[in-house]
RNA sequence: GCGUUCGUAGUUCAGCUGGAUAGAGCGUCAGACUUCGAAUCUGAAUGUCGGGGGUUCGAAUCCCUCCGAACGCACCA
């Protein structure tokens, strides 16, 4: 456990006995004591901890949370605590100021740590898996797919910081109605483009990524096809076109910093038996009846608002069969806790697949859906309307280098997953230099050369003293100290609320605090201790700021 | 029509799952480089937290209702 965590462990428990005494003297009375918070007030200059034990106490003990507080704090032991003083405020906030001191110690919890600082262990090596992106390997990634990638990238990593066993992982959606589709706008512009004059299918893909895909094919192989039986013929299509849409979704992610551990092909379910038999184990629960010679599951009582069709009345199986297979297989792989990142145009989904698991007889709630709103795209000033259909949007690609990775990705995870973000492009093309990701790249660059000049000014080895470390008394330098003494316990937040977010806030104000910091002291002066102490902080602040950098995916230049 | 999510400064967004005087970036205005990187810093102005009710010591946060937006409501995925 870090310093920070320790001590407000330690504080809590100390309030927890000073309650407790109170009652054994008479003083305070109460049944079960309620939650209650130690946090830090919004404004330092009310102390460094406050807690609102009192007021929560007040219904039960029928006194007023000034006479509670009062009570308290004549009970609590504060030795071993760090806490200087503690006073009530307000409605009856108790205000705890800390003896300074503890904060010099965070630097070498840090620099001991090194790339591990911020790691905590509330997963407990529990197996967890994120499942994001999933796109159709029908076309090319877009700008909702890297709001996926990079939202579920960082929280994949973020959970594997917080010690969790993390598999990252690509459903391909190779089989079913869609790739039959695919099939049949495949032959089409194969012999479209052969100068055959037929009709392009209903229902069929435009993408002109794909116009592009039948003439290298055509490159390649000519004509050949034209004669060969028309069911072998999609099938060659198919297979050709879909390794070669997967080569780039898979390129494409790996340039945006995301490597899957697994790579799973719907089609495997088929294969195996796994649809059938799942669907038979539903049946065999009786969740399963026929109507109008379709399989219904009924998911309207797993709260879904109407009940969803498994097996066609042609006998093939929907996707949502698939998918139900598909997560079955999840939870039979051994993972504790399922995480899937969807698009919010699939929220209708969430209930139907939780009733699903259910009904399968596995916990629904260690199935965990995040949706995410849509990315809006604005470009010239106007809300641009992305749909495959029209061929109208932006692939991750572009993105990627119109903006960069960093940029791209920083700006998602800066982002609750709730919101509807714009993108401006235009924007994002002109001011690409204010974007906020280069306030944090340029301190971690800025962090570096003054280690890089320390070191050409021979300034290396001694290490600095105890007493060196204390003179990094300004408020300044407490400021940053106490942030950065914070991140372990901003890990043990973002991963419970699955929030990667959290971290990018954080950084940033990390950034914040230490621009303001260098403005305002000088790190190489003259005087050794001094210089050694703060030496070490900015060694510290360069290695955290790397290490959330590296869970967001973002890099940490050396030089800008 | 029903359901889900959202509505916070001119703008883009935070707001730690109920706490003290609602915060940042950009933009605006005024300042700071003979000194470790000015892609930085310091200061100033800016709000009906969509409207209205309720719950309680206390609401941007929870509940109800209305308004507005996005997205769902296929034997598509």
């Amino acid at each position: 456990m870090s310093l920070y965590e320790n001590i407000k462990t330690k504080i809590t428990s100390q309030l927890l006995e000073a309650a407790n005494k109170a009652k054994l003297a008479g003083e305070l009375n109460f049944e079960e004591l309620p939650s209650f918070v130690l946090e830090e007030p919004r404004e330092r200059q009310r102390g460094d901890l406050a807690t609102n034990l009192a007021m929560v106490l007040a219904k039960q003990a029928k006194r007023s949370p000034r006479d509670i507080a009062v009570a308290l704090i004549k009970h609590l032991e504060t030795s071993g605590t760090w806490i200087e003083s503690s006073e009530i405020a307000g409605a009856g906030f108790i205000n705890f100021r800390l003896n300074p001191v503890w904060l010099t110690g965070v630097i070498g919890e840090v620099l001991k740590a090194g790339d591990d600082y911020g790691r905590v262990d509330i997963g407990k090596g529990q197996k967890i898996q994120v499942e994001f992106v999933s796109a159709n390997p029908t076309g090319l990634l877009h700008m909702g797919n890297a709001r996926g990638a990079a939202l579920g990238d960082s929280l994949a990593s973020l959970l594997s910081k917080a010690g969790y066993e993390v598999t990252r992982e690509f459903y391909i959606n190779d089989a079913g109605n869609q790739i039959h589709n695919f099939g049949l706008s495949l032959e089409s512009r194969y012999l479209q483009l052969l100068g055959q004059d037929v009709p392009f299918p209903e229902g069929g893909y435009h993408g002109e990524d794909l116009v592009d895909t039948v003439k290298g094919l055509i490159a390649k192989v000519g004509d050949k096809y034209l004669s060969v039986e028309q069911g072998l013929r999609r099938e060659f299509l198919v297979r050709y076109a879909l390794d070669e849409k997967m080569r780039n979704i898979r390129e494409t992610l790996e340039d945006f910093g995301v490597e899957y551990d697994v790579w799973f092909n719907e089609q495997s379910l088929h294969d195996s038996g796994a649809v059938r038999s799942t669907m038979e184990e539903l049946e065999k629960k009786g969740y399963i009846y026929e109507k109008e010679g379709a399989h219904w599951l009924r998911s309207t009582q797993f709260g879904d608002e109407k009940d969803e069709v498994v097996i066609r009345s042609n006998g093939s199986p929907t996707y949502f069969a698939a998918d139900i297979a598909y997560h079955r297989n999840k939870f039979d792989r051994g993972f504790n806790k399922v995480i899937n990142i969807w698009g919010a145009d699939h929220h209708g989904h969430v209930a139907r697949m939780k009733g699903a698991m259910s009904a399968l007889g596995y916990e629904a709630d260690n199935l965990q859906i995040i949706l995410m709103q849509l990315v809006r795209l604005i470009q010239n000033g106007e809300v641009v309307k992305m749909s495959k259909r029209s061929g109208q949007y932006i692939t991750l690609r572009e993105l990627m280098d119109e903006v960069g990775k960093d940029a791209a990705r920083f700006f998602f995870n800066l982002r609750d997953p709730d919101s509807t973000v714009e993108f401006d492009m235009d924007l994002a093309r002109a001011q690409s230099s204010d974007n906020p990701v280069y306030y944090v790249q340029y301190a971690h660059a800025r962090l570096c050369s003054i280690l890089r000049q320390s070191e050409e000014l021979g300034d290396l080895g001694t290490p600095p003293t105890e007493e060196d470390l204390l003179r990094l008394d300004s408020t300044e330098e407490r400021d940053l100290l106490k942030k950065m003494a914070d991140l372990p316990s901003e890990i043990i937040v973002a991963a419970r609320l699955m929030e990667p977010h959290r971290l990018a806030r954080y950084v940033l104000d990390l950034a914040g605090l230490f621009h303001t910091f260098y403005n305002s002291q000088r790190v190489l002066v003259e005087d050794d201790g001094l210089r050694r102490a703060r030496l070490n902080l900015v060694r510290a602040v360069k290695q955290i700021v790397g290490n959330v950098l590296a869970i967001l995916g973002v890099s940490a230049p050396e030089r800008m």
